[in-house]
DNA sequence: ATGTGTTCCTGTCCGC
DNA sequence: TGCGGACAGGAACACA
């Protein structure tokens, strides 16, 4: 579920909770996520302050006082959940453990951050902060796309020539760092471009108009989290989760909602992944 | 170098 | 209500 936009979310989430804050103690309930859990993991976070919450991609970087940080990915179905008191404003009762809650947070506050992973497609690793860019998960990724390093001559300079769909290319991380299967599908579709079309046959000034909705889709999806993410605190403290209004995603055999177009909501499969798209308005 | 398909794991939903 | 199959927001890896 977490592509960039949901990953910032949890980041914004945990800010209060954790930055500056001690990690009094982690209790790893599991050895392995998606890889084995860094070695000793829980005797090297015991006593250390966060420093910072950092997001690269769809990792979630706490930097620690020790020197090292904390990488973490919610994979496909990872969660984080917040709970215990903090000034009152994380006044719920600590639940009960599930059996996939693999790692658990006490911080020196009061609160407990627990990260929960059915599917166990996440990851987590502890590292020299000053490694962390070059760590394996981490060193190809491409620009963050609403950075500075992203715009439209660089995104044409990385499709030309390729012959792949733009579907798989936005999906490559490293051409683009963050984008999911939902955030390509509404971006092309806002650019009115056909996922299965050629990556290097797309015209200058369509490309300009990619990188740009590319940036406004998760931009909009990041503002809607962070609107829900109060009202999701207050539910179960579950961060992560809420509700976008996807134009295309998930919506097959649905109109299109493209203003005056007539078209229907297509499924396609792209290399094992759905695609959404109107075969009316993209092309 | 590029592009595609498989794989990890569990939960949910849908049709019979 | 049970059961099988399809599918799920990621991405490393093996292979053409």
């Amino acid at each position: 579920m977490p592509e960039l936009p949901e990953v910032e979310t949890v980041r914004r989430g945990l800010v209060p909770v954790m930055e500056g804050a001690v990690i009094a103690g982690a209790e790893v309930r599991r050895p392995d996520l998606r890889w084995p859990l860094p070695e000793r993991m829980a005797d090297r976070l015991a006593g250390r302050t966060v420093l910072r919450l950092r997001r690269r991609s769809k990792y979630i970087l706490a930097d620690l006082s020790s020197g090292e940080t904390l990488i973490v990915h919610l994979g496909m179905s990872g969660r984080i959940l917040v709970s215990g008191a903090l000034q009152g404003r994380f006044a719920r009762a600590h639940a009960p453990h599930s059996s996939h809650d693999h790692v658990v947070f006490s911080m020196g506050n009061g609160a407990r951050v627990t990260f929960n992973d059915a599917r166990r497609f996440g990851a987590m690793d502890l590292v020299p902060t000053a490694e962390v860019e070059s760590h394996w998960l981490l060193r190809a990724l491409g620009p963050e796309p609403l950075g500075n390093g992203f715009d439209e001559v660089y995104l044409a300079g990385r499709l030309r020539g390729r012959r792949t769909p733009i579907k798989a290319a936005l999906l490559d991380q490293r051409v683009v760092a963050g984008l999911g299967n939902i955030y390509v599908c509404e971006a092309l579709h806002r650019a009115g471009i056909n996922p299965k079309r050629q990556a290097g046959r797309i015209g200058t000034h369509r490309v300009g108009a990619l990188a740009s909705v590319i940036r406004a889709v998760l931009t909009e999806a990041i503002d809607a989290g962070g609107s829900s993410l109060r009202d999701y605190r207050q539910a179960d403290g579950e961060l992560g989760y809420f509700q976008h209004t996807f134009r295309v995603y998930d919506r097959e055999g649905t109109a299109c909602r493209t203003p005056d177009c007539t078209g229907t909501v297509r499924r396609i499969v792209q290399s094992g992944r759905s695609s959404f798209y109107c075969p009316a308005c993209q092309r």
